[in-house]
DNA sequence: TTTTAAACGAGACGGTACGTCCTGTCTTGCT
DNA sequence: AGCAAGACAGGACGTACCGTCTCGTTTAAAA
C-alpha cells in the first residue's frame, strides 16, 4: 500500500483516499444529479468523508469540481502530429468537440463554465487553470506549422483560434446543437481557404 | 394612472406595479450582488412585494431573469441596412458584441447562459426564447444579401453565423477576453475573403 | 377545530400545534436521554417540526425546557389548608418532594437547575421564572398561619422557609437520597419544637 | 526540578507537567468562559497539549474538573475544635459556604453539581467522590461533641446536617442569595435551641 | 553505548449539532 | 381575486468540538 494511502489521520498531511473519494463522488454527483445536485453535504455522504475534511483542503465545491477536471483535461489531448496543418486541426476540433461533449471531464468543464458567469472568481480561475492551457493546446498545431515553414510569420494565431474554437463552444454552450465531425472539418475548411497559397 | 397600476390587490388581475417591481429588483440585485445574490426573499423584499405574488407569476428566479431580459434583447438589434453584406455584418456583430459586454440585458443574458449549462429545463428555454429569435436577427443580413442577389444560394448561412457569432460568445464566455469592433471586423473580414468572387 | 389550532402558518402569529409538539418532544427527550440527548435538531425531528420555527420563538433549549417546566409546576401545588401550620407545612414540603422527584416537571426543573450553575444567564431566568414563584407558594403556609394568628409577627419566614425547603433541594440535587415523607415530617417537627410554646 | 516533572514523552509513566497544565487550564477556562467554555480542545490548546495526552489520562472534562477541585477540597477544610459543639458547627458552616462561594474549587464543585444534574454517572461520581468524603467532615463537629459527652446518642446527626448544610447549598444553587456568616450562626442557633438542655 | 518502547506534540480523520439562510407552500385580512 | 405579510416544513450552508487515529520526536531504562 501507497504511504500516502496508507493513513486516514496524521500530521504527514491530507488522506490520498479521501481526496479521490471527494473528487469522485463530486463527478458522479454532477453526471447523475446535476449541479444544484452537488452539496458538500451530498459529497462528504457519498465520499464518506466528514465535511470538514472537505473544508479543510477545498474552499467551495468550485474549487473540488475544477480538481475534478483538470487532471482529466490535460489527459484527453493528445498533441497531434501528421505533419499537415489542416489535419492536426482537423483532429485537434474532433478533440476539443469530443471533450466537451462527451466526456465527464467535459460535462464539469461545462458547469464550471456556467458557474463562471456567475461569479467573477470562479471566471478567474477558470481562465487561468482551464483556458489558459487550453489555448496553449489549440496553439500546437499552428506553432508546428510554423515551425515547418506551412505557415506565414505574420498569421495571428490567437484570432484563428477563436474563429476554430469559437463557434464550437457557441453550440456546445449556446445552441446545444451537438458538434459532429462534419462540423468542425467545416471549419478548418473555411479556415484553410484563403490561406491555402500560403501554404507550400 | 393607468387601469393597470391602479389597483395592489384587487379582483381585476395581476398588478402591473408588482411585476414591473420585480423585474426590476430582480435586474438590480443581479447587477449588485451577482447571481447568487439574486433570491426570492430578496427580490420579494426589495419589490415591497410578497413571495406569494412573485410564485404566482413566476416559476423560479430565472423565469423572472428571462422576463426581465427578453424584451431588453429584442429592443437592442436594430437590423442594419446599408445595402452591403459585408457594412451589415460588420454592424450587426458590434451589436451583438455591444449587447453582450455593456449592457444590463447582456448581463442577465450571460447569467442565464451560464445557469444554462446547470440545468437541461434552462437550456431549453434558453434555446427557445433567446437563442433562436436571436438566431433569426443573426440571419438578416445574409436573407438581405441574398435578396440582393450578393450572396449565393448555396451559402451555408448558419454555418457562416456560426463561424461569426460564435467567437463573440466564446470571448465573452470563456476567455473573457472583451470584443472590441477590431475583432468583429476582422472575423468578418475572413469570412468574406473568400467568397469575395461571389459578391458582385 | 380550534381557531389557535388551525393555522399552520399565517399572519395571525405562530402554531399552537408546533408550540406543543415542540415542547412535549423536549419533555419527551429529556426524559428518555438525558439532558444531552436534548438538542434542538432532534426536538425538530420528534416534532415533526422545522429548526427555524425553533429558533422563531425560542432562544435555545433551555427556553424550550422553561416552557415546558413552567405550567405543570404551578398546576402542581395546591395551596394546603388544615387551618394548622404544622399540617400545612407537612402538607405542602411532602408536594416539593414529590415535584422534585417524581414528576416530568421536576426532572426539567432539576436539568435547569443544574444548567443554572453552568450559565448565569439561566441562573437569573431559574430565579426569576422558578424560585420566586415557588417561594410565594412556600410562603402561603406561614401567612396563613400568621393570619390566624398562630404565627408570631417577628418570625422570620424566608429563614424558615431555607431551613425546610433547603434540606429538601440539598438531598435531591446533592446526595441524590430520595425525599420521604419520614424526612419532611422530621423537619417540620424539628421546626416547630421551639415555636410551639408560640402557638395557640 | 522534580523527576516527574523532567519528562515530555518516555516509557516511564505519564508527564506530570503535562497533567499540571490540563487541570489549571480546566480551572482557568471554568472561571472564565464558564462551563460551556471547558471543551478538551480548548483546554489542549491552552495547556499546549496534544488531545490525545488527555484523552489518555481523562476520560471526559468531567474528569478533569473533579481532578481539579478534589486535592482543594480536602484542603479547604480544617477541622474546626473549640470544644464546643455550637462553635465548631459555626465555624465549620462558614467554611462551608466560603468553600463554595468563594473560591475557584467551589466553582467548579458547583458545575460539577450541575452537571450532576444532566448524568447520572457525574452524579453517582460526585457523590462518591465530593458528597461523601465532604459528609464525613460534616460529621466531624457532631462526632466530637457526643465524645466530649456533650451530645445524645440518639440525636440523628445526618437529619442535623441535612438541616444544617442544605439550605446552604439550597442557598448557592437555588436562590443565589449568597450565604453570609449571620446566616449559617442563625442555623446553628434554631438548631441548638431545643437541644440545649441535652448540653453540658 | 546502543536499542527500544512509552508518552508526547501535532493534527487529519469520520462524525454530530449548531445557528443561519433560502426554498416553495400555506393561510390569513385588507383592498 | 390579487395582494402584503409572514409562519410553516425542509434542506444546505459553514463552524465548532467530539473522540479516534497515525505520525515523528523525546526520553531513560534495559540490553
Amino acid at each position: 500500500m501507497d504511504i500516502a494511502t496508507r493513513h486516514h489521520g496524521n500530521r504527514h498531511g491530507r488522506s490520498e483516499a479521501a481526496r479521490v473519494a471527494v473528487l469522485e463522488a463530486a463527478d458522479d454527483l454532477l453526471v447523475e444529479r446535476g449541479f444544484a445536485g452537488v452539496t458538500i453535504e451530498g459529497i462528504a455522504a457519498r465520499a464518506g468523508v466528514a465535511k470538514q475534511t472537505i473544508y479543510r483542503w477545498w474552499t467551495s465545491k468550485i474549487a473540488i469540481l475544477f480538481d475534478a477536471m483538470l487532471a482529466d483535461a490535460a489527459e484527453h489531448f493528445s498533441p497531434p502530429d501528421h505533419g499537415d496543418l489542416g489535419s492536426d486541426l482537423r483532429d485537434h476540433l474532433r478533440q476539443v468537440a469530443t471533450f466537451l461533449t462527451a466526456t465527464d471531464a467535459g460535462a464539469v468543464c461545462r458547469a464550471l463554465a456556467g458557474q463562471a458567469q456567475h461569479d467573477p472568481a470562479v471566471a478567474a480561475q477558470f481562465q487561468s487553470e482551464f483556458a489558459a492551457p487550453q489555448r496553449e493546446r489549440d496553439r500546437e498545431p499552428f506553432l508546428r506549422a510554423r515551425r515547418r515553414g506551412q505557415l506565414s510569420q505574420t498569421e495571428d494565431i490567437d484570432l484563428a483560434i477563436d474563429q476554430l474554437v469559437g463557434p464550437i463552444y457557441y453550440r456546445v454552450l449556446i445552441t446545444g446543437e451537438g458538434v459532429p465531425p462534419e462540423f468542425t472539418d467545416a471549419l478548418v475548411d473555411r479556415y484553410l481557404a484563403p490561406i491555402r497559397d500560403t501554404l507550400s
